[in-house]
DNA sequence: ATTTATAATGAAAGTGTTTTCATTATCGGA
DNA sequence: TCCGATAATGAAAACACTTTCATTATAAAT
């Protein structure tokens, strides 16, 4: 039975059924201008030969190919997971396949990504990705693939964006905290940061400003290992403070090395994760953090790509509220 | 200079230049019968029009779409991300494309999976997801898709497989913890449990019927939130014990319902987690655990698939090694 | 200069579909 | 029973390439 079977063609299925090309071609598009009989006949043969219609030729044929593209810098971030875990789910709803394109961070690879996208034909693609700059995102529309962007403000035909509200909900939480709090605020900044962090930094050093408050900034590596060393270093002369990181796993960094210096979380040390996965409940004292469902994102997206697709929608930005959760590594 | 442009076809490009196709197609393709003369002049016209080649149409011309699929319960599992790090930078060197296909853990999700993967023409595919059966890799099989399956001993031609040597380690960290420790081992067993979980902990009972030794076993969810719940409940009877956990965001439920219930780990509770991330040492008290490489897993699958794919290797069986790394989890 | 071998090129068929347009069949109404 | 309208069907072109095979150009050798 489980024979290796040649690939069956709509031509032998035509054959076989006594009818031509076009209407295997209609039954297999639902098309109604098909008599009742000719289509059993024609299925009844589609499930006798096992025939299944090649995706390749429908997409030539159509112009369409029912994938859309995602490009991210990893595929190893938890956030990120997060965000392809929502994109799964509704691109399956709706009958889209997801192909990866990578960056690695690299602007080398980035430039690569914007031709591989291209040539792939897919349908539409998403954008979770700083190395992408205008630039890039606009050769791609150029070349009319009609473009979800996440965390870049764009505009044009067929072209939509999701923002996230981390800067101005930081900006609050600062507010928030010069009235209660006391300890002097630093901002973890990645060697290798994009956009957004760029953004929330600046926001977070302009509240100081407006505030007349000190602040203070460290630079850091993207790594658990390398900033919780550190910051085992910096615990030795630093024995207080407020500390805002990107990632849960970078907050975990720092609280760890706060404990591992002796030095009490919250009471001596808070740390604020930025963005928050499942992890902020695990790491213990639990991370405070701004909450986004980063699931719905990555489903809203693929929504927002579709409606693109079917022209419902002809452009839409979208802005993602994230709230801050208190947990037990701050004081407020 | 952004303005939108059509796709320019191979066709205007031979028109543009003077040539044929075939001869556009050959310095595409890099065919060495072509004049230096010729070839500059057309790829100069490639560049002026910007032309680039339809990977479709090269697919359905040469019968390759350089998509590799890859099959997955879920995007959103660390290790799967983990794996999927290591795929998609091995792809990228060797120029493959990686499509995506989730089962969602659900067998009829599963059946369409198979469909999708069968017509979607990649070149071949990886499997590491339980909810495919020998059924369905037999049927993907059938349709000639070389075929990397991780965690499932499959044999056959272009067929590869991966498989870890958890069995075997579990036994014997098992094995010895009877010479030095004397806490009653559990299993965590999950509600909906994957073969390879399934073999873990017929190992772990195996292990114990041959020793003579007692042994309990807790059925769980898979979710921190409940595993923890449950644990505060068991706790308040369980006063000490060693616990197996599959994932190390359950092996972190248990040793935070532990430490909220007064108990001290590993004094009175130890615990070790199956597959661990990188949150064994995030997590505090850093977690013991099998360590695997499962970036290397993802791009090892991917070089054997490439090696199916160019006839290079006719099949294969790969078993990855883990090292047991004892962490402040466990007392040995 | 002529022949041969070889390299470069082009014409055309093939890849597996969809879709347009023309043709044929079917049905209802007079 | 015949006509007209409409529904069902088929032929063939289109999609954007690759590849085989035949043909022409080029270089080497005599």
């Amino acid at each position: 039975m489980n024979n290796m079977k040649d690939r069956v063609t709509i031509y032998e299925v035509a054959v076989a059924s006594g009818v031509s090309l076009a209407t295997v071609s209609r039954v297999i598009n639902n098309n109604s201008n098909v008599t009742e009989k000719t289509r059993k006949k024609v299925e009844e043969t589609i499930a006798r030969l096992g025939y299944k219609p090649s995706r390749l030729a429908q997409a030539l044929a159509t112009n369409k190919t029912t994938n859309i593209g995602i490009v991210i810098p990893s595929a190893n971030y938890v956030y990120i997971a997060n965000m392809l875990n929502g994109m799964t789910d509704e691109a399956k709803l709706r009958g889209y396949q997801l192909t990866l394109f990578v960056t690695n961070k690299s602007k080398e690879d980035a430039l690569q990504v914007v031709e591989k996208v291209i040539t792939s034909h897919v349908d539409g693609a998403i954008i979770f990705d700083d190395e992408l700059d205008n630039e890039d995102i606009n050769k791609l529309a150029s070349y009319k693939i009609p473009l979800v962007v996440i965390n870049n403000q764009v505009k044009g035909d067929r072209l939509a964006s999701i923002n996230f509200d981390y800067e101005k909900k930081i900006k609050e939480v600062i507010q928030q905290y010069f009235k209660k709090g006391s300890k002097k605020m630093y901002f973890l900044h990645l060697h290798h940061s994009g956009r957004l962090l760029e953004r929330i930094e600046k926001s977070f050093i302009d509240a100081h400003i407006k505030a007349g408050k000190n602040y203070g900034v460290f630079s850091i590596e993207d790594s658990y290992r390398q900033t919780y060393a550190d910051f085992m270093e910096i615990f030795k002369s630093t024995k207080s403070g407020y500390f805002l990181a990107y990632r849960d796993s970078l907050a975990a960094a720092v609280i760890n090395a706060a404990i591992d210096s002796g030095l009490r979380v919250p009471q001596d040390v808070e740390v604020l994760s930025i963005i928050g996965t499942k992890y902020v409940s695990i790491i213990r004292p639990q991370l405070s953090s701004l909450h986004l469902d980063l699931k719905e994102v990555g489903s809203t997206s693929v929504t927002m790509l579709a409606g693109l697709l079917t022209d419902e929608q002809k452009e839409k930005n979208l802005e993602f509220e994230s709230t801050f959760v208190k947990r037990a590594s701050t004081l407020f």
